[in-house]
DNA sequence: AAGTGGTCTAGACCACTTT
DNA sequence: AAGTGGTCTAGACCACTTT
């Protein structure tokens, strides 16, 4: 093998060769030349056309990717990723008025998009809180001091987000709050009749990369952080009594809060 | 080359070699075995004991590294990353009680980490506001209608945010609104001044890979996604009078929102 | 000088999609 | 059958850091 080639000529720059020719599709994509939905050339005709070697014009793409402005599709080729970003969670999901089986902000938000939505109840189960939730719950870290309700939810059978739901066990034991079905206005109707009502909520926000777990569930291309939300529920003795965890895919999914300013 | 041992016997399973090799560092890393700070096997190392190409091995680190959990540094190694959330910019950033030169939040968020607090005025121009922007300020899109002024926060003289701030020219033009140091109270007194009372936000949150530019203007790190707000002020009237695109580093920032429900 | 990650070559076989 | 991305080999030279 000629390792000498290692830098052919064609590199004439600072810039490394894959950075180069990424510059160059970027440029592209941003100008408008390519458009969301069309497909970049192929590895080996980038290669050619740059006179580098496939795994070189590889890199280029992978960086386009990692930036999340490409998705590659086995078998058929890279594409320039579509801008949709199509659902916003505003503050007001929490609002009385929204209350209802506690799903409605997101069914509203689906039919608004033409799109169905459906909503999973994938487990209910006791179990030992993760530190953060038990913190804010302000139950025992290592006990069974929760029940978990895992839901997730799809639009048009596309994974949106999964939502981690914890309440205390000593007030869900026995009611219907360990079934799926947990009647008229979801959880927080059964909450409210425990004596919780919902009078103000605190969410805590964050990005980051997926585990390889969420990619897996939320069906996530590279290159797509999720916004993960840690809502606190308080009532109105200002007491937390329920905690959940949403996990968002990024590109499909935005927040909005409106608040008054005091 | 020997090209027939593309798949060695050591890839036994379904999975590629490569994620093989990741999945156990991963292991290591979340059991605690490999912490925070602890330094990889180098790659030479890691293909050594697996079998594989250097190419393999390189290739299972960089799936750590997209996930955010270790960092490569040129010519030191490959380290497990930090877990350091620093910056929490809560809802009551807005509060009145906080206005003095609009920057006290973040510097008192500093000193409570006993670290230095830098604000840049990077730059005040009259500009074209880009379209979000525009339709959120309710000026004209194709026009020189608004100020930009553009200002990067540091903590310890390391990049945390940057944030571009836009107001209408019309009521800019000719004031302290367009100089650095702006006055008492900040940008927000003087527009208190025009008849402005902040009297509620909103705040759209998205999360995305960096571009190029923001990447090495905050000096990101492979596999931090960044947490973009757009912010928007409303007057007594609701109309708005100030927006800003704040973005954050993801792996030192998080924001938290707390409001009544209704 | 030795070790580390960064980039690259020139191939190969595989899985998947399209023609 | 032809084309695409996914993975891999076995090298090489470079820039950078540590010994």
């Amino acid at each position: 093998m000629l390792s000498r080639m290692t830098r052919p000529e064609s590199s004439g720059g600072q810039q490394p060769a894959s950075r180069r020719i990424a510059e160059v599709l970027r440029s592209a994509i941003q100008s408008g030349e390519l458009r969301p939905g069309d497909r970049l050339p192929s590895e080996r005709v980038l290669a050619d056309q740059y006179g580098a070697a496939r795994n070189t014009a590889r890199e280029a793409v992978r960086l386009l990717a990692e930036e999340g402005l490409v998705v590659a599709q086995h078998g058929r080729g890279v594409f320039v990723r579509e801008a949709r970003r199509l659902f916003r969670f505003g503050s007001d999901r929490y609002a009385r008025k929204n209350r209802e089986t506690g799903l409605t902000p997101f069914r509203l938000e689906a039919r608004r998009q033409g799109k169905s939505a459906r909503i999973d109840v994938v487990s209910i189960a006791r179990e030992m809180p993760p530190r953060d939730i038990a913190e804010r719950l302000d139950v025992a870290p290592d006990d069974l001091s929760v029940v978990h309700r895992e839901n997730h939810y799809f639009a048009d059978d596309e994974p949106v987000q999964v939502v981690s739901t914890y309440l205390r066990w000593e007030e869900a034991e026995g009611t219907l709050l360990m079934e799926a079905k947990s009647g008229p206005d979801g959880i927080y109707g059964r909450l409210e009749e425990l004596g919780h009502a919902m009078t103000s909520i605190r969410d805590e926000i964050f990005a980051r990369m997926p585990t390889p777990h969420e990619t897996a569930v939320l069906g996530l291309p590279p290159g797509v952080p999720v916004l993960e939300v840690l809502h606190t529920s308080l009532d109105q003795d200002g007491r937390p009594f329920e905690v959940s965890r949403f996990v968002h895919r990024s590109d499909l999914t935005g927040l909005t809060y409106e608040l008054p300013v005091t």
